[in-house]
This record gives structure tokens, C-alpha cells and sequence, in this order.
DNA sequence: GTGAAAGCGCTAACAG
DNA sequence: CTGTTAGCGCTTTCAC
């Protein structure tokens, strides 16, 4: 029952609170034979500190907030977000901490989380899920003194901590590898241009192209949102151009274009080849399985988690920033086995 | 800054603690006069009460857990979490209450989130979701004290508060749809069957069947697990049967299934016809377009947190019990256009 | 309508 | 190594 208080265990263990507490807690200097007579009254008791008593007496909360702006809308319609969320959950969980959920809809839903997470003492550091260029909720949290991480890069990033998956390096790998198998008219479906990850894996696509001597065709370009549905379209308006190959900024959007692709009677990889970025298992159950480039998203959150747990127990400053490899993954998509 | 309190505000405002704590909490027999300048001085200096205080001192902590227990592995792969989870989400911040998210995946994970969830004091409530039947965490969670409710009725009901989609009345919806069409052949791909969901779906199946007249054959049904993948290959399963229509029992089998029925070079809805439970987005993007049950899942998520409130306000007793209805929505895939 | 005072259950010096 | 003693910042009687 949560009824228990430090006072009934110190009680029936013949000992004082802070003894207990300092059990509880894991204290050095408590002999043996207390710190096991308590831990038994504990066990048999099933007493269970209560949470805000000791967030108040402590000022830790033991709780981190994961904060998913307005402005990323694809956290429904991306299977990376599960996958995410899972990482950071098990981070939490393995750091005996709580995690806490807000999820930005509306103008309203902004004006009540945002005090709360930043100035109400009920969280030690926040996530920020990093979104698109100009988001007030990202722009307002970042000046606030809480320890804050960005998963993901954000544009402006004096001072901040970030943990960021090197997009610029796994899109040049997935392009070379195009290049190298010889295609020659290789489009892109970038994400959204007001987002890092958007413009990071545009600039592999750009260095690749360049450094192998392929000059940038805009008609081979266009925008996508990282939905199946943005895919799909970003991908008829490609097919004038006639590309022979097409590297898709998130295997969803991959999935799409694959979709249209196949509509418009082309087949893959004969005369059109894929390589998408993600690898989320939907891209290795499809027939013909999904090249892509694999990021380790589930230890993605679980190190997010590990990095600001760090902040809060060393200060903000100096900003932290890590990136996390690539991995190109070859299936069937962008043809490889055919040997060209 | 989080360091102001209460006194700090009342000093400035010239009262005493209790009436700014009175005006905080909106509290009647303040004086007009005082509300206001109270009110001025909050708004200038930004102040924000300190959770874990006002939790410590009213035993309520304004905060509701949502726990996805391990048995639900389509949270992280079925389009329906994020919807759900977003509904969740919209809910508690309506209603002023903080949403703590607590994925149990291990078995450690289970030991660490059950007696934090269930007696620190932390939540007011939790929001359980329904899994498998057996499923420790669930059985545990409702033997506790805690205001909880299931989202998704689970296998014993004796005293315990849910809210469930009518999955009875949708399959039947879906499938007596198939047979007024004049299929002949009606197969199904269900949920688990050690879930409800499953077996509601499937329950729906045969009342369909069975009040139309036709007999249920079991070469015609299989099990799916709610993912892609396992839909595809339910229905490789299925089609030695020669099914001439499918009723799948989530949108997202549905699409795996047709993918299986396309690669079998059957035209769809000619050869084969399908209609899905969900409505994700994703069905209404593909094409052809996917006929199938709606459900209100956003509003269901919002509801819950509702009944949740209710709960905690009001007392556990009597169990609430909450359906919620759904609608069939007419695309491409059933072929009702073909006016059979 | 307003203030004083007593906790809520815990942590963390400070003694001893 | 252990106990005593202040708080942490707020809510909530109970007087006035």
C-alpha cells in the first residue's frame, strides 16, 4: 500500500528514518546487519517511498520529459517514431527514471506544456524531439535553464546539446553505392527542407553526386514528408525525368514511390532502383526487400536518454553533442546482385 | 524561474500564502480585488507552483499513466499506437493532468514500472492497455488499488472499468457487407486469439456467416498478429481455399494480405475483395483504396482519460464500461461499386 | 474574506 | 555508523 511511510518501516526495524532512508537510497555507512533488517522489513512490508516527498526534500524529480513539437507531424505515420519512443523508454527505465509524454497538437496544448516542463520542477531535463526550422515551442524551450537534449540536430546550435544520426555520411554512402553500380540519371525524394535531417541527407545526396563526377539535375529532385503518401507523389512528379534510380530520405517514403513506381509499369531494380533510409522491418518483409541505410534508432533513444541523464548530473555546459553511424544495408532494390 | 514560491508571490502582493494558494487553485471567497492584483503579480513574475509540493500536500498529482504491457508487441509496428497514444495525450492536457508513458518490455522492466506505477504516489490513475490473455502485468495492475481502466475490454471483467471499440458489432458490419455482395467464399485473417480484440473480431465473423446462411469453413480463417508481414502471409495460408473475399481484422493485415493476393496475380477487387477494421490513413492512400471499419481511435484514446477522471474523482466503484461504436466506410476494395 | 499554523513524507546536514 | 533536526513548497483546517 502506498500508505507505508519511511517513519512505520524505521518503526518496525527498531532503527531511525534517516536509517532507512539511507538504505533506501543506497547510502554507504549503514553496518550489515541494519541495512539488512531493514531491507527486510521492506520486503515484507512492501513499502514503497512516495515519489513527491522525496522529489520536494531532494529537488529530483527522477523524471524526464520527451517533447514532440507541433511542427513534426510524420511522429504518426513513421514507424522510426515507435522505435524511438521504445529506446528512450528502456534509457528511462534502466535509469530508474519516469517518462514523461508531451505530445504538442495545438497552440493551447503549447502554452500549458511549456511551463510545465520547463519551470514547475516536475521534470530534471527534457528530450526535444528536433523539427522544422522556426518552431516556437523548440525556440522557447531551448532558453529555458532545464537540461535539455535535442534528438536531432537542431538548425541554430550554440550551447545545445544534441544527439544526431550523421545523415550527411549515410546519404552520401547510399548514393556512392548507386553510383558505383553504375546508374547514371539518380533522383532523390528529400524530406522537408525546413528540417536538419531533410537538408543532411540532401547534401550527402549533393557530395556523392559531385565527388564521383555526376553533376546535380534539379528536375531529378523534389520534396517528400516523410509519409507513404508524400512518397507516392514525390515520385510521379519524378518519372518525367526518367531516373534510373532514386534515393528516398526515409524507407516510407521509399515504400511510396515503390508504389508508383510499379503503377507506372516499371520494374525494380531492372529499370528503376531504390534505396531508402531507416531500414524499419516493413523494409525487409517486401518483396523486392528494401536497400536502405540502417540507423540504430532504438539505441538511439536509449543513448538520447543516457546523455541528457548525464547533463543533469554534471550541469549544461559544455553542450554535449554525439553522432551515430550508418549503416548501408544491400537488398534487393538498388540491384547490386545484378552485378552492373 | 522555478525558484519563486508561494511566499515570494504573496509578499509581493501583499497577502498571505493561503490566499495566493486560494487564487492558484481558483478557490471562491477571494475577493475580486485581490484575485486581480494576485493575479498581476503571478503574471509578472511567471510564476509556476512546484509539483511535487502541491502533490505532497493535496495526495494528488495531477499526472495518469499509460502502460502498454508486453504482450502488446503491434505497439510499436500498427499505425493504431500513435493515434491512440496522440487522443491519449490530447485528453491529459485538456484536462490539466501530465501523461507518464511506461512500455514494459522485460520482465526487469516489469518489476521496475509495476510497484512505481501502483504505490509511489506518482499517478492518480493509469490507463492500461489490453494484451494478452495471462499477461502478468495486467493481472497485477488490476488487483491494485489504483483508479485504472483497460482500453480494450480484457478477458475478466468482474469489477474492473474499460472502454472497448464494438468489435463484435463491426465485424459483423464488415462481413455481412461481403455477403450482401454476393461473395460466396469468405475468408478472415484474425487478431490473436488470446486477445479480445481477436476474438471479438472473429465472433463477429461468424454471426455474420451465420445469420446470412452460410457455413463457416475453417480453411478459410487464420491467424494474424496485427502486422504487416503476418498478414501476407495469413494469406498465402489462405489462398490454396480459393477465398473470394477477405475480411481482415486490422487495416494493416489487410494491406499485407493484398500484397500476398497481388504477388498470386489476382486482380483486386475482381479476383479478390477485401475490407479492413481500423481505417488507418494509409488505407484511403493506396490504391485501390481499402474498404473497411472505422474506428474513432483519436476520440477513443480522449474518452478514456475521460472515464479515467471520472474515476479518480469519484471513487472505483461501480466499474465503468464504455463501448464505442464504429462505421463502415465503402472504397475499392470490397467492389460494391461493381454493383454485384 | 483572510491569515496562522500544522502537516504531507522525505532528504540531508550536523552531531555524536 | 546512527539519530536528531530542519526544512523542501504547498494545501488545508481552524480561527478571526
Amino acid at each position: 500500500m502506498a500508505d507505508l511511510t519511511l517513519e512505520d518501516i524505521a518503526k518496525q526495524a527498531g532503527v531511525s528514518r534517516s536509517t532507512v532512508s539511507r538504505v533506501v537510497n543506497n547510502h554507504p555507512h549503514v553496518s550489515e546487519g541494519v541495512r539488512k533488517r531493514v531491507l527486510e522489513v521492506i520486503q515484507i512490508t512492501g513499502y514503497q517511498p512516495n515519489a513527491a516527498a522525496r522529489t520536494l526534500a531532494s529537488q529530483r524529480s527522477w523524471m524526464i520529459g520527451l517533447v514532440v513539437p507541433r511542427s513534426v507531424s510524420s511522429f504518426f505515420t513513421d514507424p522510426y517514431f515507435p522505435h524511438l519512443t521504445r529506446g528512450i523508454a528502456k534509457g528511462c527505465n534502466q535509469h530508474d527514471y519516469t517518462l514523461g509524454l508531451f505530445l504538442v497538437g495545438t497552440k493551447e496544448d503549447e502554452e500549458k506544456i511549456l511551463p510545465r516542463v520547463s519551470r514547475s520542477g516536475l521534470l530534471d531535463g527534457i528530450l526535444v524531439q528536433a523539427g522544422h526550422h522556426g518552431d516556437q515551442v523548440i525556440d522557447r524551450l531551448v532558453q529555458s535553464t532545464i537540461p535539455l537534449v535535442m534528438v536531432g540536430r537542431p538548425f541554430h546550435t550554440e550551447g545545445i546539446s544534441y544527439i544526431d544520426v550523421d545523415n550527411i555520411e549515410g546519404a552520401y554512402n547510399a548514393v556512392s553505392h548507386l553510383v558505383r553500380l553504375g546508374y547514371q540519371r539518380i533522383g532523390t525524394i528529400t524530406g522537408p527542407s525546413k528540417s536538419t535531417v531533410g537538408v543532411d541527407r540532401m547534401e550527402g545526396y549533393r557530395k556523392a553526386l559531385n565527388e564521383r563526377g555526376h553533376t546535380l539535375d534539379e528536375s531529378l529532385v523534389t520534396e517528400g514528408d516523410f509519409t507513404e503518401a508524400g512518397g507516392y507523389y514525390a515520385m510521379q512528379r519524378l518519372l518525367p525525368a526518367k531516373p534510373d534510380a532514386i534515393f528516398a530520405a526515409s524507407d516510407i517514403m521509399a515504400v511510396g514511390a515503390i508504389r508508383a513506381a510499379q503503377e507506372a509499369d516499371l520494374r525494380i531494380p531492372d529499370d528503376i532502383a531504390f534505396v531508402g533510409f531507416d531500414d524499419v522491418p516493413l523494409a525487409n518483409h517486401r518483396d523486392p526487400k528494401l536497400t536502405t541505410i540502417r540507423q540504430p534508432v532504438y539505441q538511439f533513444g536509449f543513448s538520447a536518454v543516457e546523455i541528457l541523464i548525464e547533463l543533469i548530473e554534471n550541469g549544461r555546459e559544455p553542450a554535449r553533442r554525439v553522432m551515430v553511424g550508418t549503416e548501408l544495408i544491400i537488398r534487393d532494390t538498388c540491384g547490386a546482385s545484378r552485378r552492373r
